[in-house]
DNA sequence: GTTGAGCGTT
């Protein structure tokens, strides 16, 4: 089974391949993207990693709240995007 | 600078 998970307060330079090489460390990283604004092309300073559920939880806990690339990271499993309309 | 976007059907 594998986890969605949340990374936030990114810097504007990191992107998919960097969230990617981070937490393959912990496990076998299923897919990994920084989401980016559609209109502008600009970052958004979040991103998402799909991994498997024990190599995401460990991740979770040793990326969470450290500092990456001068920012601290926020770490944790995805909210579904269900909760917000995109008509 | 904080919880996506894609697909005409996941």
């Amino acid at each position: 089974m594998n986890k969605n998970i949340y990374v936030g307060n990114l810097s504007w330079g990191c992107t998919d391949q960097d969230l990617r090489n981070l937490f393959a460390d912990f496990g076998e990283v299923a897919s990994a993207r920084v989401i980016e604004d559609r209109e502008t092309g600009r970052s958004r300073g979040f991103g998402f990693v799909e991994m498997d559920a024990d190599g995401a939880t460990q991740a979770i806990e040793a990326l969470n709240g450290t500092s990456f690339q001068g920012r601290d990271l926020r770490v944790n499993e995805a909210q579904p995007r269900e909760r917000r309309p995109r008509y």
